[in-house]
DNA sequence: AAGGCCATGTAACAAGTTACATGATTAA
DNA sequence: TTAATCATGTAACTTGTTACATGGCCTT
């Protein structure tokens, strides 16, 4: 009875299918390839390995300097995470505490609400930039050019959004 | 040394501020106002809604049939909902299993993906035509609009994005 | 008035975050 | 060669999810 994988334990075996890693790389990796519609935490990532090494879908290796403990896949980790592959993913979820903020704006300070939003729109427009940069590099394969897709559109969708604000909200 | 509120608890104090209501009704009103971009479950609210009241910030009535506890905003509740709208609000998570099977396609079947992409992408489409509904239907204050702007925008964004999903896996 | 359904809540668990500890490596 | 820094990991805590329990309400 193969218990499921979660997204996360997923994802880094995943990652271990380029090679044997630690936790500490698996999340330096996991950032910078996933990081922004995927984030973890060394603290999930060392559970996370843990338990699939228990489950026998990783093997740690002998440990070495600074007791780095490499971890890498096994056969049956393998065949864990192509079943993970081929199963429906779940529905997505957006935790945006801006919007909360905003949703209740009628009791709150209407400028200050607007300079939390400019202050986002930094980030925002900051990512774009590096998402549009990288996209161009190349570099990519077509699945990893298909998900930076996604962030670029997000991206744009969210700084449209942005200027559309104080509009919506004289006419209101 | 006032605690600060996280954005769930804080969420629960403004829709206090309509009145009060209990444990289950604040889930419910709070799926249907803010679901799509912010998730809470009955055991969360129970544990805020305990929590807060501890620390006054709201204030149980009488228990009523079917062991309904209503709570109502204390004054000082009212306080820290303002104060928690004043400060900058923490950066949006987005958590998109889809995306994480994407990013990892190569190990994949690729008809797969796509049917998974097709399947979700049903959803997205319901969610815009209702948001669009909502939009044109009134009754909405300008910052509820604003919020749902949010949502349309996003929608659109997916949508498009899964139209293009094609075109990148062929010409990579 | 009995059976099922529904509103309400609790408890156990899983996932995610934050703060801390420790042993290499590097630089002054 | 000692101080600073950094890679690595663990532990404690918070938040989020799932599964369960209970008692009122409704329908027939």
């Amino acid at each position: 009875m193969m218990a499921e994988l979660n997204p996360t334990a997923a994802s880094l075996l995943g990652f271990l299918h380029a090679g044997e890693a630690s936790g500490f790389e698996l999340v330096e990796i996991a950032g910078a390839f996933i990081g922004d519609f995927w984030s973890l935490t060394r603290s999930q990532v060392y559970r996370e390995l843990a338990a699939m090494a228990e489950r026998g879908l990783v093997q740690a290796g002998p440990t070495g300097p600074r007791s780095r403990r490499p971890y890498r896949l096994t056969d049956s980790g393998r065949g864990a995470f192509a079943a993970w592959l081929a199963e429906p993913p779940g529905p997505e979820q957006i935790r945006f505490p801006l919007l909360l903020a905003l949703a209740f704006g009628a009791s709150a300070d209407r400028e200050l609400l607007l300079a939390h939003v400019a202050e986002h729109r930094v980030e925002h427009e900051r990512r774009l930039a590096a998402y549009r940069t990288t996209a161009t590099a190349g570099g990519l394969d077509a699945y990893q050019q298909a998900t930076l897709a996604f962030g670029i559109r997000y991206e744009e969708a969210v700084l449209a959004w942005m200027d559309d604000i104080p509009a919506i909200l004289a006419a209101g």
